[in-house]
RNA sequence: GCCUGGGUGGCGGAAUAGGUAGACGCAUUGGACUUAAAAUCCAAUGGGCCGCAAGGCCCGUGCGGGUUCGAGUCCCGCCCCGGGCACCA
């Protein structure tokens, strides 16, 4: 009787024996080769999505296939604990944060278990643990020392609704990345990490990371980083003001700066409120800029960029040619880039041209493009190509790009200015307002300003005993216990600091800490992150391309710098794969479109849920769910699981031990057969090590569909059947290891797979498959003809045109030329 | 605007170094098995045309050109969709 497939059954079975066995845990071992794998740890919300079931079967395939190669590896999974939606359920529902999450966790785990992924499961990591967040207060306080953590007054993204401040990659669009709120702008202290000090070696290394991370997360992360080269210079002021003598601007075109016909400030800059002090235009200016200051980022950016702004009344001289410059204060000049002061040359800026255009302003070429005259009365817009320099004093004549350098030599010589890169990138604010995060080690004491914790009363741990009222303000602020302290160093009273990291500060090095979990004596054992570290291949959402991994790099760079560790970069290869959508979009509560993984694990069991996902789409691509794809991944295990119980008996009447038999002994259906298996374990290596899971699930599924066409006839036919059905059950074997597992077993395999060397193909097989040529007339099919795979060129050329149909095409024709390609065609032009 | 990824049947997708476009799967249709259904198995399935048939011809990878014996793939010029950044000087 046929025992039908059962995958509730299997999958419980075989996830009990790998436990039992406690075969994925790893040690390291320096003979061997080493393979960190791993994949972006989830956020305890409750329950996996689909998307982590995706991400989370990549990285199982991936950890399968390279142990059977023979690597040591090492594939670990834990929880980035801390976060706002545990304060929102204590707030919501009373239950504590450190509850709630601890039983996110374990509801999790059961749910991870249950896919059979090869977790080494000894070394979880629970962020919200203070044997985790320990090390991370130790290193902001090494970071602190260097000047690489400071505090500083400035204007932040407050989100109204967290109730706390954002870092600038935390908005989007402005809006709060989690809870889409609108953004405020907030003059606030909080910490900060210097990730601008690093910004030119972020960038460097992206030119190291190509080929290995997609282009479009390091295109990212450079635009993000935003670099721009350029020159800053003084424009003397006409009149003192305020103490100071000259306005001093950065520009990427110092190739232009004889077209400058006035200046613009930010209405933010201190030097705004002042210029036109006891002149008859105060009142308008000061109006001005009381009106920009009260609009939300939001609503300048989106007045369909209408280009506003008032003139001072103060004038600066332009020093290349002593011209007598216009000060304005102007709406699209933004005071966190730059000086926040500008020069404005409106023939070759398109904003300044605006501008220009609006208030009357002059505009003055100084570039002409080669072969064309600009006139200015002319211009529907301003010209930014490069030209040849005009009108610019000794300059004139030059190419642009020339002018360009040499116009920055002379400022330098002059001394009135100097080259100057400036970066997009602004510095990590970690503090937030809220309770559910690692507190920042810094004790206020009157007597000695800030203090940082010293090492030995390291960690400051989170108190647990806190009311959550949701009524705002900082948790942690009213707690009594936590707050009050002695000062670490005068021993007088002092106070804590209330604000607590950012989270993703825990993320930034989760993967060191993979390397010796329990490590009690630092952040990890340099040994073993040694043996283990850099991550071999790092996969995860896209979503995260700026956020954490800009974060996580640059934190390693820090450890590296405090003599931690030799990382430059912790994660050599990265893989990002697609979301997981449903009817064209995202799986949401609110659309109501989700599929839970538990329904469908129940339904068809786990093995089936990691084919489809890996079937379904090419890895970087979306995934569309489809209900009738699912039941295809699950009717193809089935006829898997036939074909094994229907081979059995014939397999065993064949006898265990006969070698392969001969190609030459063999039939021409065996044959054929065989070098198909060779051919499909080629296939299936090669997509495995580019990751392209569908095309090995594919190229199995062919393999299935021959052996199940397969008549074998006589003992050699029952060996080669055998060898296929064993391939197929191995090549599977990564991708849904449960039903892999136990067909191997009935076939009589004492072993596991899981320590089963990878499949070799035999090159003389797969060279011994005759070839298909294909003949073209004119670049055309029109026939085709099979060759013996060590044919030579003539012996092809002769086959081609002794074919009855190409003959009827070339009759009477005179034949040009022949075109032969080894192993492919033959192309005849007539 | 700049930077990126993409556009192939009814659908998801394949074609790895310029060499048979549409593998594999889904859906659909027809057939077998069954009292029936489900499951399973077999067959057909890009479009148009010729033929009683075996079979044959033409068109076809967003659009227009080009290179080549040969282009989904390379080059030039466009169009459309997704993602990122953006008064960044």
């Amino acid at each position: 009787m046929e025992v039908s497939y059962d995958p509730q059954w299997i999958e419980q079975k075989w996830q009990e024996i790998w436990n039992e066995k406690r075969v994925y845990e790893v040690s390291e071992d320096p003979s061997r080769e080493k393979y960190y794998v791993l994949e972006m740890f989830p956020y305890p919300s409750g329950r996996i999505h689909m998307g982590h079931v995706r991400n989370y079967t990549i990285g199982d395939v991936v950890a399968r296939y390279k142990r059977a190669m023979g690597f040591k590896v090492l594939h670990p999974i834990g929880w980035d604990a801390f976060g706002l939606p545990a304060e929102n359920a204590a707030i919501e529902r009373g239950i504590h944060p450190a509850k709630w999450t601890y039983q996110n966790i374990a509801q999790m785990k059961e749910q991870l278990k249950r896919l059979g992924f090869s977790y080494d499961w000894t070394r979880e990591v629970t962020t919200c643990d203070p044997s985790y967040y320990k090390w991370e207060q130790m290193v902001f306080i090494r970071m602190l020392e260097r000047g690489l953590a400071y505090k500083k007054a400035s204007v932040v993204n407050w989100c109204p609704s967290c109730e706390t401040v954002l870092a600038n990659e935390q908005v989007e669009d402005e809006r709060c990345w989690r809870c889409k709120s609108e953004v405020e702008q907030k003059e606030m202290e909080g910490w900060f990490f210097k990730i601008t000090d690093y910004a030119e070696e972020l960038l460097d290394w992206i030119e190291k990371l190509k080929d290995r991370w997609p282009e479009r997360v390091l295109a990212m992360q450079k635009n993000w980083i935003g670099k721009s080269t350029g020159v800053e210079i003084d424009f003397p002021l006409e009149e003192e003001i305020d103490g100071e003598t000259s306005l001093r601007i950065f520009t990427t075109r110092p190739d232009t700066v004889f077209g400058v016909t006035f200046m613009s400030l930010a209405p933010e800059h201190p030097l705004s409120e002042v210029l036109a002090k006891g002149k008859p235009q105060d009142k308008g200016v000061l109006e001005f800029i009381h009106r920009v200051r009260g609009q939300t980022g939001i609503e300048r950016v989106s007045e369909e960029a209408k280009k506003e702004g008032v003139f001072t009344g103060a004038y600066c001289i332009n020093p290349f040619n002593g011209e007598r410059v216009p000060i304005y204060i102007a709406n699209f000049v933004v005071m966190e880039y730059g000086t926040g002061v500008i020069m404005c040359v409106p023939a070759h800026d398109q904003r300044d041209f605006e501008f220009a255009k609006e208030y009357g302003l002059p505009i003055k070429v100084v570039i002409q493009p080669e072969g064309q005259e600009l006139n200015p009365e002319d211009m529907k817009n301003a010209y930014e190509e490069p030209g040849i320099m005009v009108d610019s004093g000794e300059f004139s004549g030059l190419p642009s790009e020339i002018g360009k350098e040499k116009v920055i030599e002379y400022i330098e010589s002059k001394g009135f200015g100097k080259r100057q890169i400036n970066y997009r990138l602004r510095d990590w604010g970690i503090s937030r307002q809220r309770y559910w995060g690692a507190p920042i080690p810094i004790v206020y004491c009157e007597g000695c300003g800030v203090v940082p914790v010293p090492d030995k009363d390291l960690p400051v741990e989170l108190p647990l005993d806190v009311e959550f009222t949701g009524k705002g303000g900082s948790p942690l602020s009213k707690v009594e216990g936590f707050v009050r302290v002695m000062c670490p160093k005068c021993g007088r009273d002092g106070k804590r600091e209330t604000d607590t990291m950012d989270t993703f500060v825990e993320s930034s090095w989760y993967f060191l800490r993979y390397a010796s979990p329990d490590y009690d004596k630092g952040m990890f054992d340099g040994e073993k992150v040694k043996y283990w570290l850099p991550v071999d291949q790092y996969i995860g959402g896209i979503e995260h391309a700026i956020l954490h991994l800009l974060y996580a790099r640059f934190y390693t760079k820090v450890l590296r710098d405090l003599g931690m560790c030799d990382l430059d970069e912790p994660f050599l290869n990265l893989l990002t794969q697609g979301m997981v959508i449903k009817d064209g979009a995202k799986m949401s509560k609110s659309l109501g479109n989700i599929v839970d993984p538990d329904d469908m694990i129940a339904k068809y069991g786990a093995d089936t849920v990691r084919i489809f996902m890996l079937f379904a789409s090419p890895v970087q691509k979306d995934l569309d769910w489809s209900d009738e794809g699912i039941e295809g991944a699950y009717r193809f295990l089935n006829r898997v699981w036939r074909l094994v119980y229907d081979s059995r008996k014939r397999i065993a009447d064949s006898g265990k031990n006969v070698e392969t038999p001969l190609m030459e002994s063999l039939g021409a259906q065996s044959r054929e057969l065989l070098i198909r298996v060779h051919k499909t374990i080629k296939k299936v290596t090669d997509d495995l090590e580019r990751f392209q899971f569908n095309t090995a699930v594919a190229a199995i599924m062919e393999l299935l569909n021959a052996v199940s066409r397969f008549e074998p006839n006589g003992c050699e036919d029952m060996v080669i059947l055998r060898e296929s059905v064993e391939a197929i059950v191995r090549l599977l074997y990564p991708m849904a290891p449960h039903i892999s597992e136990e067909l191997w077993e009935s076939l009589g395999h004492a072993e596991s797979l899981v320590d089963k060397p990878w499949m070799e193909w035999d090159r003389e097989i797969v060279g011994s498959a005759e070839m298909t040529i294909v003949i073209q007339v004119n670049g055309k099919v029109r026939s085709q003809v099979l060759m013996d795979p060590d044919s030579d060129e003539e012996e092809i050329k002769q086959a081609a045109f002794s074919d009855e149909r190409v003959k009827s095409y070339i009759a009477g024709k005179e034949i040009k030329r022949v075109i032969v390609v080894p192993k492919k065609l033959v192309n005849i032009v007539v």
